[in-house]
DNA sequence: CCTATTTCATAACCTAGCTTATTTTTCGTT
DNA sequence: AACGAAAAATAAGCTAGGTTATGAAATAGG
């Protein structure tokens, strides 16, 4: 059962006893969201942290100009969020939108500290969590300065595989921090060759 | 006395009781580093986690072709690593060097871990400094991506009005992703205005 | 199955930022 | 105070990637 995947994920980072797991078990639950249905929209305040068990959400920036910068795509097994709206509870930087439909576990923080009071090794796991996206954040900046755009397609193709198949062209260009007809370009590039 | 700083630090973000207090100030250290001195270099294995006390450290990629690339500074009350090197143990993508004589408390992975065990409030403490982090590092990606250079130069100087006396030109260059004589004309710019 | 809308490809032209080179200024060392 | 080395300024020419525009292909809804 779905639930089960949340756990053995946990599992990979820390260990739980029998009853932390059913503390956990008893707490969460499942929710689905339709493709194009938004967890949060820019400006307003971030409620939820969600864990996904399948489908792909999008977190995305619109700036000034109307330009659309994504922030990540989550898929099965992974976590997805505007962190800082959810801890400040302020007006969230970025869309977190639903790009297939998603079956996924959402904390608010009420249900997260309670979850952190009860199991509190769960905040050394988030810990462990973080710690990693911070990890991966910080590379896609020194890759941002030290790749060009085709690189860096190619990079995301790798650690990926799956992914471009399953999203629509000029979100990746919007990852990678192109224009869709730049990507185009360098696509066609590659095929040429 | 500056470990008191620390606690202070922490108390921002936990709560502590007199007697992990006593723990926490029993087995921590200052150290002194001299200008110019790495605390790490790309390549080598990690081992430390600082908090810094005075002084200033750099943390900066160089690529293939010999560029440098600042992922970040930190300064008088904050942390410095290689935190994906230090959590895997693997080689540093980053070298890590004092830009002015520096004095920290230096934490390696065994101290670290006894901490966390004799103090598990730290683990939260950790957790809440990592999702700060990530925060802004996922802002400074979509920074990149929809501001220009000029713009980045200002937000660097609001987010960081110190900073800019301390830091030799070419460094904060290559923290905001251009080269040192972009920089130049920018800053040519903005005094011809 | 048909149409409307979204997505993608292609191409000509444009610009922010890079390269290379030279000169000037600042700073650490004696 | 004086010298050498590092840092910063300036400038001419260049390129990765952006903009604008148009058409083709794929998708989704009815």
């Amino acid at each position: 059962m779905s639930k089960d995947i949340f756990l053995g994920y946990i599992k990979k980072h820390i260990d739980l006893n029998e009853n932390e797991e059913s503390i956990i078990l008893s707490k969460i639950k499942e929710r689905k969201y339709l493709k194009n249905q938004f967890l949060v929209q820019q400006g307003d305040v971030c409620r939820y942290v969600v864990f996904i068990f399948t489908g792909c959400v999008r977190s995305y920036h619109v700036d000034d100009d109307g330009n659309e910068h994504t922030v990540s795509f989550s898929i099965e097994n992974w976590w997805s969020s505007d962190m800082g709206s959810f801890i400040t509870q302020k007006p969230a930087d970025y869309n977190v939108q639903c790009i297939e439909p998603t079956s996924l576990i959402q904390f608010d923080s009420v249900l997260m500290e309670e979850l952190f009071k009860t199991v509190p090794k769960l905040e050394r796991f988030f810990r462990i969590i973080s710690q990693n996206a911070l990890v991966s954040a910080q590379r896609r900046v020194v890759n941002t300065f030290s790749k060009t755009a085709r690189e860096r397609f190619e990079i995301f193709r790798e650690d990926y595989p799956e992914l471009e198949q399953r999203i629509p062209q000029y979100m990746i260009a919007s990852y990678l921090g192109v224009t869709k007809e730049f990507l185009s370009k360098i696509k066609g590039q590659i095929a040429r060759e």
